[in-house]
DNA sequence: CGGGTTGGTGAAAGATTTTTCAAACATGGA
DNA sequence: TCCATGTTTGAAAAATCTTTCACCAACCCG
């Protein structure tokens, strides 16, 4: 493919997109044949050229959101309706939160308030970064919160920090150190490094902190991504862990869970989440409970999650195309 | 129609162009026949819910935004691919120019940077306001930069100022004062109204000036809109004027155009615009010749035109779809 | 009460889009 | 040179979206 074609594909697509004329129609502004056209047009849609955002709210959603932020105290907070396959696939709806938690940066970056943003890791972050438009970062700053390797040094595939910096081409400083280390004493040598105890620093003062939310058990993606083992999460599991939040584990109450973890984990330490901004997006039916052991710790400033997911931490049924049943209050609104 | 519907027109909209889903799945999704899914899909769609933005620059553009830039020392430029049906009809590209007018509103509007936001009036900032996605406006207030009605007091079709009011929440001074007076002594009456001076005052603080720029032609819309009489716009063409910006006339020189019509106009008065940031939007084959007068004045800070206008101003041939690389291929199917 | 208007509905026709499939073309070795 | 491989291309088919049109119900007004 040559290099013309990307423009070629964006004035295509924009052609048809946001001028509303039919393929064959930018086809013939084009000088090309109908199939032609339509490939740009699917190339530009497939490749992320294209956003979409959608405007007003569901009102079943903003109900969602007026609950979890009455019920924990959230500063923030927004619920996406479910996207994806059927009513039963669609897991972790990585799209929906995606979408979501791009839009939230994008305004985070065009307000411009914070100055260092400091990030977790994870698909679902990966995911908002994937739906991120290409834009100046002005003079905001990216700070890794945690280790983004595995105790084998070898990269993840969803690296939130490195898509952040090449997106917004904003300076982004990274740790490129195992979030376990196998030892307690690998983890000194590692934090020693030259650079990684600035980059820890610089973490602790970031004013914005953008996270995801890890579930605790077997299937974590923790657990796939090999950054921690089977074993381990299993002893978590078993010690009443519920719910990860960059690094640190929490149990059902969203008191802090007992393990020997910490002593080998590199991550902003606990004492250091309190009275921060911390905004997480996460959902999917595995995370539910972890998501609510988060809620519970009251750490978090904002949540963006899904619809199933938010009904499920309000304690309501999945509430199909239901209106107005609301059987609580909806009080304070929550900020948008 | 009832108001659960504009939910579930947002909701189905959002599973068929974030979510990809097919209009059959939406309606199976939400239990609808295919026919009402769409109907709901089209009317989030009319009524300005579904917001597109295309990210990638089209490299035609971004060399054209750096011709501009350098030949009249902007400090911002913006060239958007034209739109519109085929390559001679879509005179005033309002399509165009206001999704990208709108998108610089949204913009300054998140960066909350401007505090104070001046805005000129006419079709094509109408346009832009008309593209700009309701949003809470923050602390920036907006305030009109000149009369907004006609002599005959009568509304111009295409108000800004309260178009932009009712958008953003936002608080927006003003101008309930014809933009041209019969007289001078009206002018004066007018400019001692209650309030009036007021507004002036704070039009001569706004941090922003976001204008459009209009021709001075038998067909201009200042003509169109009764805003100013047919005599008077032959006047002005005879001697010399070329472009008008915020009630100013300026000749091909970029030098002010001698009228008398200045006494009449309620206005920011001349003066004030010097050292200003003034951001323009406007484009079309009828005032490619008013765009560059007003560049030649050098008040403008940035401009948004369309790309034949572009081309235009740089004195390039329209340059359709030929970039030099391209394998030749005169014969194409389809007509023009 | 009847006529007119409006707004919603579904079936079916009409357009447009997307997918499929096979052939053409280039590429990079053996 | 030839083959294997992957990519691009166009025609046609399939799927999908959009419009049209006729119908029904509700509603307003004389």
């Amino acid at each position: 493919m040559a290099d013309g074609d990307a423009s070629m594909a964006t004035r295509a697509a924009w052609l048809h997109f946001a001028g509303g004329l039919t393929q064959a129609e930018v086809a013939r502004r084009l000088g090309l044949t109908g199939l032609k056209a339509h490939r740009l047009i699917a190339r530009a849609s497939r490749e992320g050229l294209v956003k979409v955002y959608i405007d007003g709210e569901v009102s079943e959603c903003l109900a969602l959101e007026d609950r979890l932020s009455a019920a924990y105290r959230l500063g923030f907070c927004q619920v996406v309706p479910d996207l994806e396959g059927g009513p039963e696939t669609a897991d972790p709806p990585f799209k929906a939160l995606g979408m979501a938690g791009g839009q939230f940066l994008r305004r985070a970056l065009e307000a411009g308030d914070d100055a260092l943003i400091g990030v977790g890791h994870g698909r679902t972050l990966a995911a908002a970064v994937e739906h991120l438009p290409r834009m100046a970062a002005g003079a905001t700053r990216f700070v890794s919160l945690l280790g983004g390797l595995t105790r084998k040094f070898a990269a993840t595939p969803y690296d939130v920090i490195h898509r952040l910096a090449e997106r917004t081409g904003a300076e982004a400083y990274v740790l490129p150190v195992p979030f376990l280390a196998n030892t307690a004493e690998d983890r000194a040598v590692l934090t020693a490094q030259r650079g990684v105890k600035d980059v820890f620093d610089l973490a602790a003062h970031a004013s914005l902190l953008f996270v995801g939310i890890g579930a605790v058990e077997s299937g974590a993606s923790l657990v796939a991504t090999g950054m921690i083992e089977p074993a381990e999460i299993a002893a978590l599991e078993a010690a009443g862990a519920r719910g990860e939040l960059l690094g640190h584990f929490f149990d059902e109450d969203g008191a802090q869970a007992p393990t020997g973890l910490s002593r080998r984990t590199l991550s902003l330490p606990r004492e250091d989440l309190r009275d921060r901004k911390i905004v997480a997006v996460a959902g999917g039916t595995a995370k539910v409970e972890a998501i609510r052991a988060i809620l519970r710790s009251g750490l978090l400033h904002g949540l963006i999650t899904d619809e199933r997911s938010a009904s499920a931490l309000v304690g309501a049924s999945p509430a199909r195309a239901t209106p107005g049943n609301g059987k609580a209050k909806p009080r304070q609104s929550g900020k948008r």
